[in-house]
DNA sequence: TAACCTTACGCAAACGTTTGCGTGTGGAAA
DNA sequence: TTTCCACACGCAAACGTTTGCGTAAGGTTA
């Protein structure tokens, strides 16, 4: 196995200095014709590649971007890489991706590693953990040292920094002004315990909604479910023998977990029940009946948290000093788990 | 914004010279108590940490592995990722994610950006492009200048490394004997072109178990699926009025338009015809039916690729001259979409 | 022939670490 | 008083780059 080639060892078979052999790559006129092209060929034939490292080192920067999801099985943070991805390539950056598994500790040390040197800038999105505890000194102390920072989707507050968001809120809103619109008025909701926040907001929407509808909200019609690994068992005895026509669902696994429990429990979706979820994922596009749902636009999410980064990586200090929240638009696509308008004048 | 504090500006500070302070850090025993003391007490008040291009750079390593993966939407790349992260973890390596997007030529790229400093080996799933245009020289140009790669799923007969499958060949033909088990007779497959690896050998073993059963393969059975975005017209063309009781899909997205279009057809899941598709992701145990399917142990795979790595990483010469192969096994996870054994006599 | 200007290259510092070895200071032993 | 030995610390090199500046050699001009 031979070694990676450096400037010194073409430096030394040439027999010139490796300052000439820099200035020859880089095609410096300080250095002769002659030289540059036996320096090149050289190069070539022993395929040399600068070392990264070195020119992090040198250069005090790693031209790399650090991701930390909560989940890196997980479509929506999947498509939000996707984003990232594409303009940090474009932009000639590295995205290098860890997850923290919703832990809190796994966080810190991923943050922490990152941040001593492997990247310049953060996009990343809370865990689960780091919302209960609300100990956010890792966030913070990454952006005191000089490395800027963009929340994106589960973001927090009191932190000052650049963030992406989609208006849960509004966009819990318009799913369940759809169910309204369709003559829906027992509308169930499943969402997530509050600390949540993207749950918590998710709520608020649908609250909002029903009160614009001067419709009072049910404690009955609410479950937050605790344990999303065994979901359908809750849902299952939440729906038994409840009385309503709509289910608005805050994430994709709620929704197909309710209309397979309706399912079992002999409800037609949508002909008695209409569903809808929030992300569209691929379970949404794919199943039977495919899912009305709340788009996020995940990859626009990525594109504008990479495109604030980089910005911010760049920009002059003034730039630096002020921090922006952008907010995606959420859009609702229509399947068929729920009743198209006016297909059942009854209502 | 302050910067990160290094060893020299402690070492200034403290009045002390650079050396003293790495020491003391070090709790060398060449270094006075007091001192040691002194040292630490700075070092944790201003938040020291080493920082890592510059021992990178020193160690000539960066304890990082580099995953490259076709898609990183994709459910079963992540569970491997999420095996890798695992081990990867525990023995302190960083973990840098990148996808080819199926492009050779972004493989190349990123091969080539981590190979130049940022990783010390590589876990790789080739790209689409790559498989076709049968271009392995940024695989063996990475290897032959020291650093280590593992190949899995997508691999690559040609190139002498290590690698990590599951028998696709024997996976199809369990499923596919499976059926036959039950008692189908009329067996269509979903598979794709023939020069995706994974694709072809799936398709092996269907007939393969065909052949064992003395059933002769019929041309018109077996679709190859060209373009995957668009598959669910050719197989609703391909089903069109054939006569079949049992579909093997070499994955999940055919597994279930199959049954979709076998809905629309008017054909019963799995009462007239018996589906069994191939990946264990988020759609075959959501889906209606829930699908039964081979599981890869996209988490094991990803275990033992980062195992066979870090071996060759850490081990001495001996080690690193001897290439393995390893063979996850696949195993059938029964679920509703294929009939039980015996549940229908007259078969 | 002397003075000067190009040309073409090398030197050295810097990025932040680690570490083997050299060395000054102090005290103890002879 | 001299000799010796710990002790506690600093020096310097090394990892691979880049780049401003210094400087030889050679040629041109007066």
């Amino acid at each position: 196995m031979k070694q990676k080639v450096t400037l010194k060892q073409i430096a030394k078979e040439l027999d010139v200095s490796i300052s000439t052999v820099s200035k020859a790559l880089k095609d410096s006129v300080e250095i002769s014709l002659d030289t540059r092209q036996k320096v090149k060929a050289f190069a070539k034939l022993y395929n040399y590649k600068p070392n990264n490292i070195a020119l992090s080192l040198k250069n005090r920067k790693t031209k790399t971007i650090g991701v930390i999801i909560p989940e890196i099985v997980h479509h929506f943070f999947t498509t939000v890489i996707g984003g990232v991805e594409k303009v940090a390539n474009e932009k000639g950056y590295n995205v290098i991706i860890c997850s923290s598994n919703n832990s809190f500790d796994k966080e810190v040390i991923n943050l922490e590693m990152l941040a001593s040197g492997s990247a310049d800038g953060f996009i990343l999105s809370v865990a689960k953990e780091t919302q209960l505890k609300k100990d956010y000194h890792h966030i913070e102390e990454t952006m005191s040292q000089g490395m800027p920072v963009v929340l994106f989707d589960r973001i927090i507050d009191e932190v000052v920094c650049d963030k992406v968001i989609i208006d849960d809120t509004k966009g819990a809103q318009t799913a369940t002004n759809h169910l309204l619109s369709i003559g829906c008025k027992k509308i169930a909701i499943l969402t997530t315990v509050d600390y949540i926040s993207v749950g918590k907001l998710r709520t608020n929407g649908y609250l909002r909604a029903l009160r614009a509808y001067d419709i009072t909200e049910k404690e009955e019609f609410i479950l937050k479910i605790e344990d999303i690994d065994n979901c359908e068992a809750e849902i299952s005895e939440f729906l038994k023998d409840k009385d309503i026509d709509a289910i608005f669902a805050v994430n994709e696994l709620f929704a197909v977990t309710a209309v397979k429990v309706l399912d079992v429990q002999g409800k037609k979706v949508p002909d008695d029940v209409s569903v809808i979820g929030f992300t569209d994922g691929i379970l949404s596009k794919h199943f039977i009946p495919s899912l009305t749902t709340v788009s996020q636009h995940g990859e626009d999410m990525g594109i504008r948290a990479a495109k604030l980064l980089i910005d911010k990586l760049e920009g002059d200090d003034e730039v630096t000093e002020e921090y922006r929240t952008v907010i995606i638009d959420t859009s609702l696509i229509q399947r068929k788990s729920t009743k198209k308008i006016g297909s059942d004048p009854n209502n």
